[in-house]
DNA sequence: CCCTAAGCGAGACGGTACGTCCGGTCTTCCA
DNA sequence: TGGAAGACCGGACGTACCGTCTCGCTTAGGG
């Protein structure tokens, strides 16, 4: 996000206490009230935090956001590049597979499904994907830093797929993941109806299937 | 979006000058500006309006935007009377139809994507889309308005070629559809990646194909 | 205040009605919530009468609560100017004459001091005193209607004890009515201190008697 | 008005600037405008301040324009801090004695009847003297800060006067200072007849002689 | 006895100001 | 020197009224 972590040298200290103060703050306050109702003044006060406390650290108040959900999702580290420490939860991670592309996808997909469904969850996940939306740096971030992953270990389950012949040899592993996820994601970010499993799993097999007769 | 139209009765009618000016200046304003900085307040004065005009007949910012969106994308009416005289632009229009599905598809999805790079409807559309994503109302209502027309007139398509035996017998149009749309769609809101038409080939491709080898 | 009354001629039929409902609403507001949330709008509101309905008959909300204070103070006519019919109650009226001047006097303070100790008159006589002080249109309005009909009934009584010999023959009635009754008006309007019979007595005698040994 | 200066413990202290600012525009407008479009915005904006540092160091507008009255009256401190370096000039005048209390009377009387008659100082002095009238709060303020030093000033000379044997010994001087000030403040805050020396020079002398022959 | 013009209730309109909230910046003190 | 505290300017929020302006309706003349 921003630089800091210049280990030692000159001095900087920055407080570990406020930044997590701070992401606290904004995960809790994001869970609690929702995108609109969300203001720096309030994460700054919940934090008992000076405003100059963030407007110093983050950029932008999707940042922060994204900082907060980013603590709260993988390990840990936040936003400093220095940590190979904290990054290993969703790299060591991976998709299951039982040796059923299609089971297996259903599995991961219901998951998603009920992630969802869960009224906190929404509430964080919708405020950080309406930041998104309008903030490209932040969007730029966000591809790096939590949906790259996370796509990867979903390549990774396909691409194995692949290798055992259930997929074609020459599908596009992003479009493929797009195909798979793309719906889910809009359904849900436009309420264009109800999230179900019956409907992930609608996708899972007429995306393995194809639309032709 | 309001009722309006007491056709006698009481009185006082409304003003179809004020909505239009209202409407147009939202319009623009969200194509200029784009959403972070779209206010109630400037666009009132866009419109030279009272901003109580606005809050009179539209229950959000969002709403406006709605409507502005409706009048110029559909034919007219934005929400109340005209009725039959409106809608029916849409509801004529039809997608090509030359009988090559896959090739239909493509130049469908082809001007999707030159619109969504058109950085003036990029700023209207996104204004909306977050509208859209933090308020249920305006969800329902875009839902119905809005997409629920375009859907049709895909899912109208699809019959088509089902019915010509291109598309499974037993395809389920709706996912079809979703499968087709929401990786644009996707892709555009997060910025995922480029908004080419080769992607959208990919993904019409694909789709039809299937995963599967 | 305003002109109409063109008997016949042209037409004109305004509503006794509405101008009673207009001026009883002004009268009962005026007491209830006092000068700051006296409003046209609720004014209109409570008499059940369009808002042009007063502003076609009344320049300023303090004409209309001038109209209202002279129509529940004097008889009735509120404003225009036919009425010889109305006015007599005041040109009728006389200040108590039992022949001691010190006494009558303190009688009629004593009465004044009571009416403006009163919540309702009170909340009602400032708003209007507030209006008057900063309209001087209706400045001269009152001075006219209200406050020269006083105090002729005053300096009537003066003259009689000047003319019995009890006030000094060359006094000049004005000036002795101010000296007797304009303090007690500044010590309630700005609230200076307690407006008590002891006051108004003291007034009257220091008056009477002169500041000199 | 307000407390602050809480010297250290906490920080953030007021902006000296910002106080005065707000002042001299409410000074200024007040007597450019007069009340009636003297506005808390028009203030912020002339002053160059945002309206939330009005609201939060005066409870209403009336108390702006009493401090600006204070400021430009008094020496200075308008409410706050300063102290005892503030009230000083007041405290200090004196009001002329050349051993003769009619002629004295006389000269400070034309001094506040040519005060009055200033449009500047009428606008501001008017604005100010309804603000009293309708909060009780400000009148009280008034009382305190503005009006009993002059009354003390007034009494002084009184009382130098009495024990030249020139008043009454058993006169009470605060009925004194209402007899002679009152009839001026009435005749001009409700324009009840021209503010002039003669009428000063008359309230003078009946007010020492008394109505009495 | 109808016709017509007014007054009427209702209330929408373009505006101004209200008092509040928050965004970012800046300043002061403490640790 | 980083951080808490919070004042500051700016500007949008949503509300309340202002004074003006249609609307249809009602009603009282004059034809």
């Amino acid at each position: 996000m921003t630089d800091q972590r210049r280990p030692s040298a000159g001095v900087a200290r920055r407080s570990e206490t406020s930044r997590r103060a701070v992401l606290t703050a904004a995960f809790e306050l994001a869970a609690e009230v929702g995108y609109a109702k969300l203001s720096i003044e309030g994460i700054a006060a919940r934090a008992g935090v000076g405003k100059q406390t963030i407007y110093r650290w983050w950029p932008s108040k999707g940042a922060v956001l994204f900082d907060a959900f980013l603590m709260f999702t993988t390990g840990e580290p936040g936003e400093g590049g220095g940590g190979e420490g904290g990054g290993e939860s969703v790299e060591e991670a991976a998709l299951p597979d039982t040796g059923d592309i299609e089971a297996d996808l259903k599995t991961v997909m219901f998951a998603t499904v009920d992630e969802l469904n869960d009224p906190r969850y929404d509430r964080t996940m919708r405020a950080l994907s309406i930041e998104i939306a309008h903030d490209a740096d932040l969007a730029a971030l966000y591809a790096e830093r939590l949906n790259r992953p996370m796509r990867e270990l979903k390549k990774r389950r396909l691409r194995a797929a692949q290798e055992a012949g259930q997929l074609a040899a020459d599908l596009d592993l992003d479009v493929a993941v797009d195909l798979l996820w793309s719906p889910l994601l809009v359904r849900w970010l436009h309420r264009e109806g109800p999230l179900t499993h019956e409907y992930a799993a609608a996708l899972v097999e007429t995306a393995l299937g194809g639309m032709r007769p």
